[in-house]
DNA sequence: TCCGTCGGTAGACAAATGTATACACCCGAA
DNA sequence: TTCGGGTGTATACATTTGTCTACCGACGGA
């Protein structure tokens, strides 16, 4: 995926462009494409076999994109004292850096070719598990919260910003409130949680804190 | 939208069909929709200017098939016990029955079509708002949260069931887990919210409340 | 120097698409 | 009975699409 020629890259670039302000990225033409990118139409079997190898290879580059934001995410929740505000904030100034990318992967994820489909969902999953143990290695949560339970909130909190961030790109005047909402959502989801676990002795203690505010 | 000509029915019907198992709304071809609905393709220029405006039909088609759910939806959280639970079971049912409305919405809310997403939308927040006025009207939750909170809930569960709906229908094995994580995730979602409103001396009565358990 | 592979182009083909015009049938109103 | 609108069909046409075969320049290794 590194090293690519010219053309292919002009090919894998129109195709985003397209999917993003026009199609869904399964019903785009090999001529449409060609003409978008300024190649011959021809080119395109040069690169690739049909258009559902160039789906594939799309896919690809989008993930290498969004990975390295995941890569920087760790850091800025290793030094953010208010993780989640930050890390809210970080992940939509990310999607929207991308909006390409996060079109596609929005639109594809529950689209109409099962080969992306499953593609994306490994996608996904991976970085909920990443999600996940970043926030117990960091010991963002109570330790009292089944492993199971901090996977299980990261994989609806990922879909969810994912979601969201097709609002926060195309609403701009709603941004901020969308990030304070999402701010919500996830507390909202560790809290429910911890409830669940606490016994009657930490609630008593978690009483005495909120009344000494 | 009541009464409709044979060919307009089964037109709407073949979209619904296809853009299901095959290709995305949008994508539609003309021919390919008559094809599928045994008709002449010209015969769709008598029910339809172009595309978008059968795209919108459809729409309107499916919005009436689950606004009768939404309805029945009522009568289900009125007489059950464990609300959460029958009304988390009762949905996914609806949409399985209904799997090629729930999908097309799916496909469409993130769609490339403005003029479609708009509709959606609008359709989303109006069951919102329902779902806030019955959750408050049966007294489902604590007074304690306020309206915007459970409304705002509202917006995320729907939203939640709807995408999750698409596992639901094609992963029959992972059915009972979808729903009991989607009762958590609503559970985790109203007691969270609630966790934030408690004053001191409400916690001590919920810590006492669980030591007697 | 030669030669093979890679990236790109040119031209051609059948097939499919959206759309226009014209024709045929049914059925209710005048 | 006649007439007109609603519904469906047949034919036709330019355009666009995917794909095939053939040609061309560049360039790296022998």
């Amino acid at each position: 995926m590194s090293v690519m020629s010219a053309g292919k890259l002009k090919l894998i670039q129109a195709a985003l462009k397209l999917a993003t302000e026009s199609r869904s990225l399964t019903s785009l033409g090999l001529r449409e494409l060609a003409r978008e990118a300024g190649l011959n139409p021809n080119t395109f079997y040069r690169h690739f076999r049909n258009l559902d190898e160039l789906g594939l290879q799309v896919l690809g580059y989008i993930a290498d994109e969004l990975k390295t934001g995941v890569r920087e995410l760790r850091n800025v929740a290793d030094t953010s004292d208010q993780a989640v505000a930050s890390t809210v904030s970080f992940v939509y100034r990310y999607f929207l850096e991308n909006r390409a990318a996060t079109t596609v992967a929005v639109r594809e994820l529950y689209g109409p070719s099962p080969l992306l489909r499953r593609a994306l969902e490994n996608q996904l999953d991976a970085s909920a598990r990443e999600m996940a143990e970043d926030i117990l290695n960091l010991r963002l949560v109570s330790s009292r919260l089944p492993q199971a339970t901090v996977l299980e909130i990261s994989h609806m909190t990922i879909r969810y910003l994912l979601f969201r961030a097709m609002d926060y790109i195309e609403k701009p005047e709603q941004r901020l409130a969308i990030q304070q909402e999402s701010e919500r959502f996830i507390n909202r989801q560790f809290r429910g949680a911890l409830l669940d676990q606490l016994d009657a002795a930490e609630l008593e203690a978690l009483a005495a804190s909120i009344e000494h505010r």
